[in-house]
DNA sequence: AGCACGCCGACT
DNA sequence: GTCGGCGTGCTC
């Protein structure tokens, strides 16, 4: 007899510790299972977390009275709802993401598991307790190849359809569907072919995901098999390339969680150092993971890999249905797959005996997952070399501040640079414009002078220039000349963004549109001004500053992308083809256009305000200003035409905008580290965000009062370190989103404390509050 | 999260 | 004297 340790499928923290139950001989459950159980009353799905024999004197759970229970006294598994999605690795991840993010151990367990693949329990209208059936499932597809009787059958002379069918299926196999779509009615056909052994029709399943249909033999089994294919020969690797895998090679070998970080210029090979990387670590039999940002999960960053690595690469992120991750999930778990492409959520794919997790743009938000539980990809993946001595591997060209740090006082990391492009290229001079002084000398326009002159020389030369802006829309926001009213969503508590297209304001949080007023709803003025410039407006104003220049004129097309122009699927691949495919064109939009997008013949790239940022009322501002310099930089003269990068701005002096405009980090490091220092931020301190939130206003003031108090305490009694400190509860700056109120209390604790053990402690005691809810935000991205 | 047990007000 | 309000507390 086995006792399963039972993490219930309930999120609460309430219910997070294991329930035990006895698993019957004749029953298959092993850890990582979905079982059904009896839980009070009712019935609950779980999963299987720990299996152990049945002893004499067990500890695997205590009665009323404080006793141990014993076997026979347990309530028994009532059913295997599933196969195994993890083993004892993964139950200790979860655990480990759990205790660090302060998360509901359920919801960490979950992660594991395909969504939608595991069933659920509800109730029934009669009361009753009932399982639901999955909605995601494996599907079949019926193929017809050819039989032992192929050569030598020959159909009757009028026997037309049959004909047909031999024909398409000497090419190569078919589907039913495909000969049904093209012949028409082939059912009867096939049977007849099918009787005389001329083809055979068998079910194969299909795998959704894969971008086309797999060879017909089954998978080969276990890790280190001949499956990998290298279809594409390996180029040879720069020095800095050669230095890059070297250390990667080192950290490898020493196979106890080290940290690369490659520090790489954009354009200076990054992805290939991975490629070589992973080829090695899959020649030892070991296996890999590629973590991207969520919005450069192309088609063609997945191409590179299945270039290289043909059909042993699978790839998981969350654009993709539910059906095609479950059919990724099983291809993985089946042993076929040796590299698994993805989202951040591609860390926990059944991917056995992983050697290397290589994450791409280290330094992007999209790591960090932004609802329960809230846990950072970069740490997860080093957490889980340290545990099976594997490495990791970090690039960026924009590391952040925290790898940076981490690489230069952490012995288990290295940092390398390839400072070189790959062409050989110097980076463009970026040139900073003082819109201040433009203002100053009488200039009104959004486009300075020297941008509009390098337009034209540029567009007229048959180049392309790429402009971004943050803010998309067409104005910021309307504002009442002569009361100063300015419309504001009223869900979120943040203005409304005015948009030309059907004159409509909008919120950017929750989409709240209504009409723009003529005049001012406050006191009648007509006098409503839209003030400060979105894409739209910007893309118009561009349009007619474009048709006066002599060479370039309406002929030449403005490509604008931003969340509006996006929407729909596949706009985005639409827009950059149609941007590609231009002689001179602009491609102008919003943050999304920083990263990643290559084209040869760019020779301009303009931020039109960089300061939106820089404003942002949150402590990375001038790291992120910084960052977005350097990547939009990037864009520029990566083939043979040189590049320039104009940097329009009002505060010219900004260390992050001077640092950045020469390419220096080491001069923003030293006004930015000192800085952080003094203020207590990262990556000096730890930070804990406590997030409140409800929908009434003064219930979530006195709760955050409530547990601000208890922090207070805590910190006081139980940590007695005078290093932590507890902010008091505030109103956050984005205070009210979608009809909810929210405030936070921000937690600090020394860079090496663990902050979240008596978080964890204070929130498993604290009794749930029906109204009001609470999360922690560990090590936070942001304090809005 | 659900459901029991439990201790006080209005009903047959 | 019973039915039932939903306020704490437990669920392997």
């Amino acid at each position: 007899m086995y006792i399963a340790s039972v993490i219930l499928d309930i999120p609460t923290q309430a219910l997070d510790t294991p329930y035990s139950y006895a698993v019957p001989d004749d029953m298959a459950a092993e850890v990582g299972c979905a079982v059904l159980v009896t839980l009070g009353g009712r019935k609950a799905v779980g999963y299987i977390v720990d299996m152990e024999e049945a002893t004499p004197s067990p500890d695997e759970g205590t009665d009323l009275w404080g006793n141990p229970l014993t076997a026979a006294e347990l309530r028994q598994v009532e059913a295997v709802l599933s196969a195994s999605f993890f083993d004892e690795e993964g139950a200790a991840c979860a655990q480990y993401i759990a205790d660090r993010y302060v998360a509901p151990l359920a919801s960490c367990v979950r992660l594991f598991t395909p969504p939608g693949a595991v069933p659920r329990v509800v109730r029934g209208r009669d009361g009753r307790w009932r399982l639901e059936e999955p909605k995601i499932g494996q599907v079949d597809d019926r193929w017809v190849t050819r039989g032992p009787a192929f050569d030598a059958f020959v159909p009757r002379k009028n026997a037309v359809k049959q004909q047909q069918v031999l024909e398409a299926v000497a090419v190569g196999d078919v589907r039913v569907a495909e000969l049904a779509a093209e012949f028409g009615a082939v059912g009867g056909t096939l049977k007849a072919l099918a009787a005389k052994d001329a083809v055979v029709v068998e079910r194969r399943r299909r795998l959704r995901g894969m971008g086309g249909p797999l060879p017909a033999s089954p998978a080969p089994e276990g890790a280190g098999s001949a499956s990998v294919v290298a279809t594409a020969p390996a180029p040879r690797l720069t020095a800095g390339q050669e230095a890059a895998l070297a250390a990667i090679e080192a950290a490898r070998a020493a196979a106890c969680g080290r940290v690369v970080l490659v520090d790489g210029v954009t354009g200076s090979g990054k992805t290939e150092v991975y490629l070589q990387a992973i080829a090695r670590t899959l020649a030892e039999g070991r296996n890999a993971v590629v973590l991207v940002p969520e919005i450069s999960l192309t088609p063609q960053t997945v191409a590179r890999f299945r270039g290289r690595f043909g059909d042993a690469v699978a790839v998981m992120h969350s654009r993709m249905s539910a059906g095609e991750r479950y059919d990724q999930w099983d291809f993985i778990g089946s042993g076929a797959a040796r590299v698994v492409v993805g989202a951040r959520s591609a860390l926990f794919t059944p991917l056995a005996n992983v050697g290397l997790i290589v994450i791409d743009e280290e330094h992007e938000g999209s790591y960090k997952q932004d609802s329960a539980p809230r846990y950072q990809a970069r740490d997860v993946a080093r957490w889980m070399m340290e545990r099976t001595g594997g490495a990791v591997v970090l690039g960026s060209a924009t590391p952040s501040i925290e790898a940076l740090y981490a690489a230069a006082k952490d012995p288990l990391w290295t940092q390398v640079a390839l400072p070189e492009r790959a062409n050989g290229r110097p980076r463009p001079p970026v040139e900073v414009v003082n819109m201040a002084a433009e203002f100053a000398s009488g200039a009104r326009s959004m486009f300075s002078g020297k941008l509009t002159r390098a337009l034209a020389a540029e567009l007229s030369a048959g180049h392309k220039a790429v402009l971004l802006l943050n803010q998309r829309g067409f104005a910021k926001f309307l504002l009442c000349r002569d009361c100063g009213f300015v419309p504001e969503c009223p869900h979120c508590a943040t203005s409304l963004t005015y948009h030309e297209q059907g004159a409509k304001l909008v919120c950017h949080h929750c989409g709240h549109t209504v009409p723009a007023p003529p005049t001012c709803p406050e006191c009648g003025s007509p006098y409503l001004k839209k003030f400060g410039a979105g894409t739209q407006r910007v893309e118009a104003d561009l349009r007619a500053l474009m048709n006066t220049m002599p060479g370039v004129g309406s002929r030449v097309p403005i490509i604008r992308m931003d969340a509006d122009t996006t929407k729909a699927k596949g706009a985005h691949q639409a827009l950059l083809e149609q941007f590609g495919a231009a002689d001179a064109a602009v491609l102008l939009g919003t943050q999304m256009i920083a990263k990643g997008l290559d084209f040869d013949d760019v020779t301009l790239v303009g931020v039109i305000n960089a300061d939106t940022q820089l404003h942002l009322p949150d402590y990375r501002a001038g790291e992120r200003t910084f960052q977005l310099i350097e990547q939009v930089a990037g864009r520029a003269g990566r083939a043979s035409l040189p590049g320039r990068v104009m940097v329009q701005t009002y505060e010219a002096d900004s260390p992050a905008i001077r640092a950045a405009a020469s390419y220096d980090r080491a001069a923003f490091l030293r006004t930015e580290l000192p800085k952080r220092q003094m203020l207590g931020f990262p990556p000096y301190v730890r930070m804990a965000n406590v997030l409140v939130w409800g929908s009434d206003e003064h219930e979530v003031a006195t709760e955050a009062e409530l547990l601000h108090a208890q922090l207070t305490e805590l910190v006081r009694n139980e940590v007695g370190d005078a290093r932590w400190t507890v902010l008091p509860a505030v109103p956050c700056v984005l205070g009210k989103l979608r009809n909810t109120y929210r405030y936070h209390i921000v937690v600090k604790a020394p860079a090496d404390a663990d902050i979240s053990a008596p978080l964890t402690r204070l929130f498993r005691a604290r009794k749930a509050n029906g109204r009001v809810s609470a999360a922690v935000d560990v090590d936070p991205m942001d304090l809005l």
